[in-house]
DNA sequence: GACACAGATGAACGGTCGTTCGTTCGCTTT
DNA sequence: AAAGCGAACGAACGACCGTTCATCTGTGTC
C-alpha cells in the first residue's frame, strides 16, 4: 500500500518541513503542552526565535499537523473508494485503509485524537469538521449496505464508532517488525466486523486470508 | 448498576477528596499539564501552598487519581463476575460492565487514558500493570470460551483489544439524557461483538433487548 | 562590488509554573 | 489557661515558558 508520506501533500521549504517533523514526534513523546518550542528548536538546529520565520505560532503548527493528517486520511480513503461499488468491498477497504493509514502515521494520528483541547475554538470546530467529514464515508457505507440488505445493522452510527475505533487503536501497540504483520491485523478484524453486521466472512474473505494460520503469540507491549 | 463512587473505595479526608475531585475536573477538562496547581486551589478554595498538606506532589496526584480508577475497575469486574460461569454470560457481563463503567467514570477513565506519559517511569510502569492485570480477564473470558466451544476466536489477544476498545470510546460522547440509553449501548454492542464470534445472537440475547424498537438517530455531538 | 532580502541570531520581555517555608490560625487535649 | 498540632497562609524561590525584536549573516542579482 501507499499513503503519501508526511506532509508530502502540502508544500513547505525543507526547514518548515523539518520544523514540522520535529513538532509531530515531540508532541507524541510528551504532549503538545509539555513540549518547548526550545526543543523543538534543538532539534532541527535552530535558535528558538528562528522558529518564528517558519510558524506563526506554537498552536498554528499543532493545527496544521492535526488538519494535514485528517486531510491526507479523506484524501486515500477517497482514492481507494473510488473504483469500487459493492458494499461489502467497500467497507473491507475502508477498515483497510483506516488500518494502514492510522498505523502508518501513528504519530501524527495520536496527536489528533489527543490533543484537540489544546486548540483555539475555531481551529478545534475546524478539525471537528473534518473528523466529521470522514466518519460520514463510514456510515454511508453502512446505509447502503443496509439499504442493499447485504448488511444487518440497527444502528449505523453507533456501529461506525465500533469499526473506526477497532481501527484506531491498531495503532496505539502496533509497530514494524512486531509480532503481527499488518495485513493480519486488517484481515482479523475485518473478519470480526462482517461477521458482527451478519455477513458471512467464509464466502467473502478469499480476497486474502486462508494462507497464513492463525496467530497465537502477543505483541511485547502496547506503546505510549 | 451501581459503580462504586470516585474515591469512596479509597479514605482521605474531607479536603483531600475534594482536591482529588477539583483536580479530575480540571485535568480532564484542560490535561493535567496544562492544569495548574492554582486553578485547583481556587476551586477548593484554599492558596496554592497550603495544597501541600493534603498532597505530596501534583504528579502523585495525577497517579493516585490513574491507579484508583483502574483498581475500582478491576474490582467491580470481579464483584459481577464471580457469581458467573457460562463464558457467554461472563462475557456479556464483562462488556456491560466495562460500557457502564467507563461511562459513569468518564472523566477520570479518559485522564487515565491520555495522561499516562506524564507518570513517572515508576508510577507509569505501575499504572500499565494494573491495565494489563485487567485486559488479562478478558482475553480469560475468550480463551475459555474458546476451549467450550462457543466462541470462534482466532486471536484472544486481537480480540480483547476490540472488545475493550469499543466499550471505552462510549465514555467518549455519552452523556446523561442523550439520545442513547446506557443499555441500549450496550445491549448493541455485546450483541455486535458476539456475532464477531459467532454466538448466534437472536437466542443469546434473549436477557434483554426485543423491547425497544432500533433507534435511528444520532447523538448530538462528541465530547471533547 | 553594491544591493537586497530571507533567514539566523541571541538577548530580552512579561508571565506563570511547581514547590518551599517561616509563620499564624483555630481546634483539641490536658 | 497552657500546650500541642494539623492545616491554612502568603510571600518567595528559581526555572522556564511563548513570543518579540533589533541586529547580523550569507547568498543570489544586477
Amino acid at each position: 500500500m501507499r499513503v503519501a508520506e508526511s506532509g508530502k501533500t502540502r508544500g513547505g521549504t525543507k526547514t518548515a518541513e523539518s520544523i514540522r517533523a520535529a513538532a509531530v514526534d515531540l508532541f507524541f513523546e510528551h504532549g503538545y503542552e509539555a513540549t518547548t518550542l526550545r526543543q523543538i528548536a534543538e532539534v532541527v538546529q535552530l535558535q528558538v526565535g528562528s522558529l518564528y520565520n517558519h510558524i506563526p505560532s506554537k498552536e498554528e503548527l499543532l493545527f496544521s499537523i492535526m488538519s494535514g493528517v485528517i486531510e491526507d486520511l479523506i484524501l486515500e480513503l477517497d482514492v481507494r473508494l473510488t473504483p469500487l461499488v459493492d458494499p461489502v468491498e467497500r467497507l473491507r477497504t475502508a477498515i483497510r485503509v483506516h488500518v494502514e493509514f492510522h498505523t502508518h502515521r501513528a504519530r501524527e494520528v495520536f496527536i489528533g485524537n489527543s490533543e484537540l483541547r489544546s486548540l483555539t475554538p475555531e481551529h478545534h470546530a475546524e478539525v471537528v469538521k473534518l473528523r466529521d467529514r470522514y466518519e460520514e464515508h463510514i456510515v454511508n457505507i453502512l446505509e447502503s449496505g443496509a439499504k442493499a440488505g447485504v448488511f444487518t445493522v440497527d444502528d449505523p452510527k453507533l456501529t461506525s464508532y465500533a469499526i473506526v475505533t477497532i481501527g484506531t487503536q491498531v495503532a496505539g501497540w502496533y509497530h514494524d517488525h512486531g509480532r503481527y504483520e499488518l495485513p493480519q491485523i486488517a484481515d482479523h478484524y475485518i473478519d470480526f466486523i462482517l461477521r458482527g453486521l451478519c455477513v458471512p466472512v467464509e464466502a467473502a474473505s478469499t480476497k486474502r486470508a486462508k494462507s497464513k494460520p492463525a496467530i497465537r503469540s502477543m505483541p511485547t507491549r502496547r506503546a505510549e
